[in-house]
DNA sequence: CACGATTTGTTCGTATGTATT
DNA sequence: GAATACATACGAACAAATCGT
């Protein structure tokens, strides 16, 4: 039921609802793997519209605690599967958004961030920030 | 002008729009510093409708090619300097979008990923995504 | 297998608020 | 004050994929 109350006018509803979606995925209340509430219930539930719900929800698929499946439904987000990664000397990474080709190669999802790695040899690798550490070493 | 030409109907119109713009900047036609059409002019030059523009704007955003000032107008991003982090043995790296006050705390910009360094003396560190190189050492 | 219900993705229109020029 | 420009938010519609009956 993740909790009600009314909205602050003075800040944006999606970030509230996504503060409120937020907590309850961080308190437990909501575990990792767990089917989320659809839109339409979400729509329903707080009284606010389509746009607003998903404007949230983007939000915190972004922050990789949601995973949202087309026509399958969204789920809280494993955290526990990451790959670790070693930095050694000479190697370097960036990180930001990915370009549509980008996602391709490296098989991210909708709003995951890239790790780009490039090793002291000059090879890449690209990794989706949700499912990647990276130690130094 | 950036070029025109049809939409294809099989591809989400906001990722061709976006990728025609990022185009446009990574060959120079728009360069760093340089306005950026703005939301009205792009809907009237594609006929598209302003969720379509937006969305296209929000990516390129994300990927950090341009900078949306509130009401002043969008920019071509400038090759901003990069912070070099490096990274020694113990110390972790994840990142992602952040929450807003994660936002706050480590002054990203909007739609700007975060990379969180823990050293191995569990200290923590933020940087926005676009202004850090990190490197092993 | 077929069909309807569910659920997310995309797109249009419209309106209001707020900050800058 | 007026014009410009971005942010938020409402409604509506259709597409596409999945799932249960």
């Amino acid at each position: 039921m993740i909790s009600g109350g009314e909205f602050d006018p003075d800040i944006a509803t999606w970030k509230q609802l996504a503060e409120r979606l937020r907590l309850a995925i961080r308190s437990g209340e909501l575990p990792p793997g767990q089917r989320f509430p659809s839109e339409l219930s979400l729509v329903q539930q707080y009284d606010l519209s389509r746009i607003t719900v998903r404007r949230a929800l983007a939000q915190l698929r972004n922050e990789g605690l949601i995973v949202v499946a087309k026509s399958r439904g969204t789920f809280v987000a494993d955290q526990q599967e990451r790959t670790t990664v070693t930095l050694s000397k000479g190697d370097q990474v960036q990180t930001r958004m990915p370009d549509p080709e980008e996602r391709r190669r490296y098989q991210l999802n909708e709003g995951e961030p890239l790790v780009l790695v490039t090793r002291a040899d000059g090879t890449t690798e690209g990794y989706g920030a949700h499912r990647v550490t990276l130690v130094g070493g």
